[in-house]
DNA sequence: AAAACATACAACCGCACTTAA
DNA sequence: CTTAAGTGCGGTTGTATGTTT
């Protein structure tokens, strides 16, 4: 049906924005309660930019509840996370960050994430190990990796579901369980159901799982463990050795913990 | 000191999806 | 139902900055 472009192109600004476009935007915005058309804001507010160079300026920098600076160790651990369960929908890993863009976590897979988990010798789009799907037959398979995961993320959530009513009464914080059911409940989830739902017919039982989450946590866990080439790879050693074997600290490490210790042959016991 | 190269990140482009007429 | 506008998203590029030679 072709597109129009989103407005006149000639005249318009390009490239990065002024201090003062900045502002002149922040004020609109401010005034307005809101951006309104992001197509008419550029006109009402005088800016030589076109609706969507605004709206991305907003969106990615100027949002007052950006939360700007380095990515902590946590962050980074619930990227490689997601990234593993939803690839790349940066947009919906973003949802699980507060205060981070979808084109900062882009930015930070890029550049980091991406080699880290090369220099582990991991496909970074899979998460297997890398060359373990060289046969093109394991192209179309890597696609139900999420199909296989998702009885075991089913089992989860109906055990995470009947214990958080079990210990509803008696904690008042943040457990394992509820964390599951926050992401359960979350865009996550909500992406995980749809591919639970346009798998379903194609759901058979498998006794192996070499799914993204499990089959990661594994290996960092061997890596950290075994391996004598870390080199560049400080990762392994400063997050993994860490997260894979001492003691847990905080309700948020649980919970990553959770996803990444995430069992491989069904097995909730750890919900217990 | 300067050129070459590498890295980080803001911004752009085009496609896909949603919604309203 | 069809069509086009509006918006969101992911891939990619351009440029500023840092590092190495």
């Amino acid at each position: 049906m072709g597109r129009t472009p989103c407005c006149e192109k000639m005249g318009l600004k390009k490239g990065p924005w002024t201090a003062e476009e900045d502002e002149i935007l922040v004020s609109y915005i401010n005034k307005n309660g809101g951006h309104g058309s992001w197509r008419s804001l550029p006109k009402l507010a005088g800016l030589l930019r076109c609706g969507k160079s605004c709206r991305l300026r907003w969106t990615n920098y100027l949002r007052p509840d950006i939360k700007r600076g380095p990515f902590t160790v946590e962050e980074e651990k619930l990227i490689i996370q997601l990234h593993g369960i939803l690839g790349n929908r940066w947009a919906a890993i973003a949802s699980q960050l507060p205060g981070r863009t979808d084109n900062e976590i882009k930015n930070l897979w890029n550049t980091h994430l991406k080699k880290r988990l090369i220099c582990m010798g991991l496909d970074p789009q899979t998460h297997q190990p890398a060359g373990s799907s060289r046969n093109p037959k394991d192209k179309a398979h890597a696609g139900s990796n999420s199909t296989r995961h998702m009885a075991q993320w089913e089992s989860a959530r109906l055990e995470a579901e009947a214990r958080l009513s079990r210990e509803s009464a008696s904690f008042g914080s943040k457990t394992d369980s509820d964390y599951f059911l926050r992401i359960w409940n979350s865009e996550v989830g909500e992406s995980f159901r749809g591919v639970h739902k346009s798998a379903n017919n194609n759901m058979k039982s498998s006794s192996e799982s070499p799914i993204s989450v499990g089959s990661y946590s594994n290996k960092c866990g061997s890596v950290s463990a075994t391996s004598n080439h870390v080199g560049s790879s400080t990762f392994l050693k400063e997050d993994f050795d860490s997260s894979c074997s001492s003691e847990l600290q905080d309700s948020s490490d649980t919970s990553l913990q959770l996803l990444l210790d995430f069992p491989m042959n069904n097995d909730m016991s750890f919900l217990e």
